[in-house]
DNA sequence: GATTATTTTTAGATAAGTCTAAAATAATAA
DNA sequence: TTATTATTTTAGACTTATCTAAAAATAATC
């Protein structure tokens, strides 16, 4: 059994794993879990007696695959509740985070699964992350972000790297949201952002921070 | 704050004190929540101190207006989260019990609200229970029983006394549901049963036991 | 390579919730 | 009304999860 608490550090673990940049150290999983340091020396401790984790003192902790099997399946479970959330419940997609990690926690396989069907299968959430299936298999998402894509194209928003309110709010008010369609006039060698025209024909500009925050795919012309 | 153990005293001390037969004793209140004693006069104690509860050495607990507003908060949730289960996840009115136990904890007054609102406000959960509105009020319902009614009737079932998974399984057995039609034939003298006849033309008995727990409303001839 | 600075761990405390065993109180029966 | 039984409470201990403050280990810098 794994308690709320373990389940939360498992999740933390699992991103800071699977990120490039951060490592799971002692005060990088405290600062994700808002928590002190010799706290998550105490968790780390409980987590390797359970095989949730590989740990050693004074080491980075890395998640086993029993523990990733655990992650994946909270992520899964949190995806498809904001996916209820948004399509069903009519929340916005900056709003439903915070019940969606209370719903995570909620154990029965089987209402994920059926939850799942009722919701017609989705294979991404309302952020464009994808939705790990029965089998914790992830769907696989065009991985290109908006500040890779050259000039003269169009393309279609996937998804968002940042899931934070503040930039989430952002994009509700330039009506910004998956699938949203935009075509990229010019990139500004200045400061590194490009003008945009989006379906409206409104022509504005995105900082090089919001296009490296926004997933994306190419629209195939027809 | 209350923690998701308050909760479930709370809960179970706002049945106790509904209930005509039953007093919110530590014994009885222990026998609930399916722990000792000692633990039940620890938490009174702390549910006291909170104002949740009345409570003095030595005599049964009685819920306060505050408390009472908790409760009732509870069971709404629970009860508008079966509904959901069974309308919408197809799960059968004998499962959903544990998945609401877990799910009547969530904390967000807008869920509960957009989750009423998505459902069509229903007044009775999928045991005919009645569902609190967000002031808290309850629907009324028939409260009539299938074993004080005369014989030469039609009734329909709204709702279970008992909600035990046996009781639930053998009124799935016996095809009796929300909705079901039956009309009374004979009430015997002997063991107080009834013999009935549902839309089928099919002809059986029902104990006493099992029509006490059966409540029904007289079917209105047009 | 020695000395700071940073990170991590330990030690000891606290809070919620639980338990067992013993003591106190209340209820029942003789 | 006293004795017996049942109920309830207290005392002390345990678990999970947290914290602060101090100690130890690692990493960075001169």
């Amino acid at each position: 059994m794994t308690s709320l608490t373990e389940e939360n550090y498992l999740k933390a673990i699992y991103n800071l794993n699977k990120s490039t940049e951060k490592k799971a150290s002692t005060n990088e999983i405290a600062k994700q879990m808002q928590t002190k340091a010799s706290s998550v020396t105490d968790m780390l401790k409980r987590l390797n007696e359970k095989r949730l984790v590989d740990y050693e003192k004074y080491k980075t902790a890395k998640i086993t695959k029993k523990g990733e099997k655990v992650a994946i399946s909270i992520i899964r479970k949190h995806r498809l509740w904001e996916y209820f959330l948004v399509e069903n419940l009519n929340f916005g997609w900056d709003k439903v985070h915070d019940i969606a990690e209370q719903l995570e926690h909620i154990e029965s396989e089987e209402l994920t699964n059926k939850l799942e069907e009722f919701l017609g299968f989705p294979k991404f959430d309302p952020h464009g992350d994808p939705i790990p299936n029965k089998q914790g298999v992830f769907p696989s998402r065009d991985n290109q972000k908006l500040s890779e894509v050259n000039a003269e194209t169009i393309v279609i928003i996937t998804g968002v790297e940042d899931h934070s309110t503040s930039f989430l709010h952002f994009l509700n008010e330039m009506e910004i949201e998956l699938g949203t369609e935009l075509s990229i006039r010019t990139k500004n060698e200045f400061d590194n952002s490009i003008i945009v025209i989006n379906q409206q024909q409104q022509k504005f500009t995105l900082s090089h921070k919001v296009a490296s925050n926004l997933y994306i795919k190419q629209k195939h012309e027809k």
